[in-house]
DNA sequence: CTCATGATACTCT
DNA sequence: GAGTATCATGAGT
């Protein structure tokens, strides 16, 4: 498989992030046109990515070849799905944040229950339940077919000026550095929120 | 629409 | 043990 989002290094996943806008992502039988994602540097460049310090055994995937997919499971009960964007021993990751569901409208329906359509894949956890996706498709490739996701080049490519940047949403560290990109005033984009630290009671 | 809160279990220190 | 790249819900504006 050669693409030349394959080839971006990991120092520019943030112009490579924002690429990925108006792409589609395909799995178990629904396919949704990518409307936000969020951009994730490495070790030592990025506080708020997983991978900031240093390969950890959840995070091996993000040091890997670009083009795989990293999913993480958080808050105890949702999961994630980044693709891995640089070469073998960078990390950084793209994080899907949200589409709109342009096939398997049906299955997306049953899969979300009962929400409007605009919001069955408005959120990164809400993304994956829609697509059908889980800690299975960690670490499969998003480019050749051989894992349950596909990843495809836009067919409705968005001008650079319809894209908006800003502070990516809920993390705790770096919320100053603007990697999340969305097409402006789309109705599937997420809502913008700040991080809020949790305490046990 | 905008907050604020709790559920929940995994990962790393 | 502490913190978390979230979501649904419910009350307020």
């Amino acid at each position: 498989m050669d693409h030349p989002w394959l080839r971006a290094p990991a120092a520019h996943v943030a112009e490579t992030a924002r690429t990925l806008l108006g792409w589609e992502v395909a799995a178990n039988g629904v396919r949704i046109r990518l409307t936000e994602v969020e951009a994730y540097a490495g070790t030592g460049v990025d506080p708020a990515s997983h991978a900031h310090r240093g390969p950890t055994p959840r995070t091996r995937v993000m040091f890997g070849p670009a083009g795989y997919a990293y999913t993480y499971f958080v808050f105890g009960m949702h999961w994630c799905l980044n693709v891995v964007c640089g070469g073998e021993g960078e990390a950084a990751a793209v994080l899907l944040r949200a589409g709109e569901v342009v096939d398997g409208l049906d299955l997306a329906r049953k899969r979300r229950g009962e929400v409007p359509d605009r919001d069955l894949a408005r959120g990164p956890a809400r993304l994956v339940v829609a697509l059908g996706v889980d800690a299975t498709a960690n670490g499969t490739c998003v480019f050749d077919g051989t894992g349950p996701l596909l990843l495809t080049p836009s067919t409705r490519p968005v001008a650079p000026a319809a894209v908006s940047a800003g502070p990516r949403v809920g993390v705790a560290a770096a919320h100053e550095v603007p990697w999340r990109f969305w097409i402006t005033g789309d109705p599937t984009v997420s809502p913008y929120r700040r991080h809020v630290p949790r305490r046990r009671t």
